[in-house]
DNA sequence: CATGAATGAGAGTTCATTCAT
DNA sequence: GATGAATGAACTCTCATTCAT
């Protein structure tokens, strides 16, 4: 009856709550990344996550859902980490900077990268249309980047709208032929910063930067 | 007189197995594109193909394999059509032509292309390795378009191996943008040289390349 | 129009028939053999035969009449060769005979045999019929030697009706256990009196009806 | 308070287990007796066993799986009789009495009994070895009570292992022309011994034992 | 809240049978 | 009479979802 019992006892039920939570969504990610995205069932999901079949739709409304969820806690990441990106003013070396983090997110969570770039398109229209935003804010995000490089005279003029797709997809198919070749992340392995990205990945990115900068921008110079 | 008859009688029933075929064929391919290739069905194909559920094991061993055929026979054609443009020395204004020849077959048979470019990745093991043989052959003629250009003068050195693999992304990319704007093929348009390739596919594949061309190449100068 | 060309035409016409026929059933009996009786489909038939799939119905109502056509001939083949046996005023050695002469169909069409045996009691009530009345008749037939036996001084009194089953049964798993052991007839051996009695199938049968006559009656004494 | 509240719970939820494999266990029993072995559909089963299509696949695997069980815990049953049968030292009546055992057994589960009899011999491979164990077992014992039989002096000499196979075809048939007559066991029929084995059951092995003892042993007499 | 047994619609596939040619 | 393409009912098995405990 006193407040504070009352609070103890809602603020252990609320972590419990979270904790299955994110049981079931790593769950979920590792599955995926495991069996593929169509392959992956309820059964998966709530083997690897340790809970009962119903639990999990205390969570979640449908399978779908979680995918859902995964993508658009997914896509948010990404997002941020893109407009820390686009709101510096940029000197000549902050392409590649930025260039580089947006490449380390998608390595550092390739399953989910995976999902998003080669199965998200289902039927389903919210993934659909989650899909869509993120592609549509890379799309914005490179075409700034290919405007101020012409400005800063490191680039020269092109089609913007055009060309900035085909970076993308230049990016998409690097992170794809790449994928295969990082080692799984080991459980006990050192994390960057409380994300994922390991030396390992980090030496991914790298690369595929240095790849698209070159075959887009020619080599970046210093002015 | 008997043969004859055996022979007329044998003539139709070929006729009539090959048009069924097509026409299962013809329908796999379209429900492919509306559904998605994971939600394509059985029941879906035998609706939109107008035959019987037993129709369609008379022709196709099984639901993979329908998608091995359709996606062989793509490959196959994709593949002649690009032996052709690296058998050709290739004169400066070569290149343009023979990339453009590439985006109209895969603009004509778009239905196809997504198939190949987004879902092809499956746990199918037969059609990931028709998947990566395209990709290899599309990788190595990249390679070499990109080498000679380097030869010729005309592009910049660059590093061959991955910038193939973001050559081909961003083909991948801009061709996925274009095809929801194309509209679909109607029965009654005119198709040039028995292809599918109409006029509006055709300009398509011009603006396609055009971006290409300007991305990578910086405009191409005849000597 | 002249009777005699009618009758080559309506000759050759009936042979053809009775050909074909013939290929189907030799067909059917050769698959069930091969395959099983269950497992045994009108695919595997008509393949095996050589026609077409529709001719099979030319013949024969449904799957389940070639089925009753082949048993029932069996059926008349086996009853025959027994009704010559208990036609026949025995002296001693008749029984063992006799005996021989039945394990000698059974073991030359033993295809057909273990069908009977083994399988014959399905749901199909046209079946089961001929499988009752081939076992009504060998039961009347081994009552008939059990009786006779006793009367001549060479068996010991029994409770015949039941040991009447008991000896059906015996010779039953006797059968199906050499059957195995029996090389499968080669379309060059030579054949005895036009039936599919090899000198092989001749021993097996003679050394069946041995340890029969061994278990049963303590060895046949002349007299 | 709480594992007392969750073993209830789970005690509760296996009891539930328990009780639905136990009556699909005894409907595929029934099924398989009413329709046959290859006839037997799962669509029969869980209308038998009252349960949705979908439960069935949660205790057991495919539809073969649960004839293996079935057969497999019947052979079990049979061999685990037969073993307590061969241990014991036979003085005369030992024979007739342990032939009993074994024919109240089967005459007790005749569902299975025909099962195994009738259509064992299917491509299964697990199957196959299954009826092989048991005929195998079968043959040991009976090899085993004719050399004693001889030993003690109660039985003629004979060819040992041929007999022993003609014995088995004895029991068999016998068990099989009883078991139509036999009526169907009344769910509320007091059972013995928690057995299924009722007089009538009991009367039925007595007779066939009875043919079989005067058949193959001419009767035995007490020292 | 957590549980997991139960559900049933729907998937791919087989095959006896029909019928226009 | 012979053909073989077409048929569709029936089969086994899967899996997202529900709900009593």
């Amino acid at each position: 009856m006193a407040p504070k019992v009352v609070d103890g006892r809602k603020l252990r039920a609320q972590r419990r709550r979270a904790a299955t939570e994110a049981k079931l969504l790593f769950a979920a990610e590792s599955v995926i990344c495991r069996r593929g995205f169509h392959a992956a069932t309820i059964a998966d999901i709530v083997d690897e996550a340790q809970v009962a079949r119903g639990t999990f739709y205390q969570y979640f409304d449908s399978r779908e859902a979680v995918y859902r969820r995964l993508i658009g806690d997914f896509v948010k990441l990404l997002t941020s980490s893109v407009e820390r990106v686009t709101e510096r003013r940029a000197p000549v070396e902050d392409v590649r900077t930025n260039l580089l983090r947006v490449l380390e997110q998608l390595f550092a969570q390739r399953e989910l990268a995976i999902l998003l770039f080669r199965d998200a398109l289902t039927p389903d229209p919210v993934l659909k249309q989650l899909h869509l935003d993120l592609h549509q804010h890379m799309h914005r995000m490179v075409c700034g980047l290919l405007r101020r490089g012409a400005q800063w005279g490191i680039l020269r003029e092109v089609e913007v709208e055009g060309t900035a797709w085909a970076v993308i997809g230049a990016i998409k198919e690097l992170l794809l032929r790449r994928i295969d070749e990082l080692p799984t992340l080991q459980t006990d392995e050192p994390v960057i910063d409380g994300t994922r990205i390991t030396p390992a990945v980090r030496q991914s990115a790298v690369d595929a930067a240095s790849v698209l900068v070159d075959a887009f921008y020619g080599g970046l110079r210093a002015p």
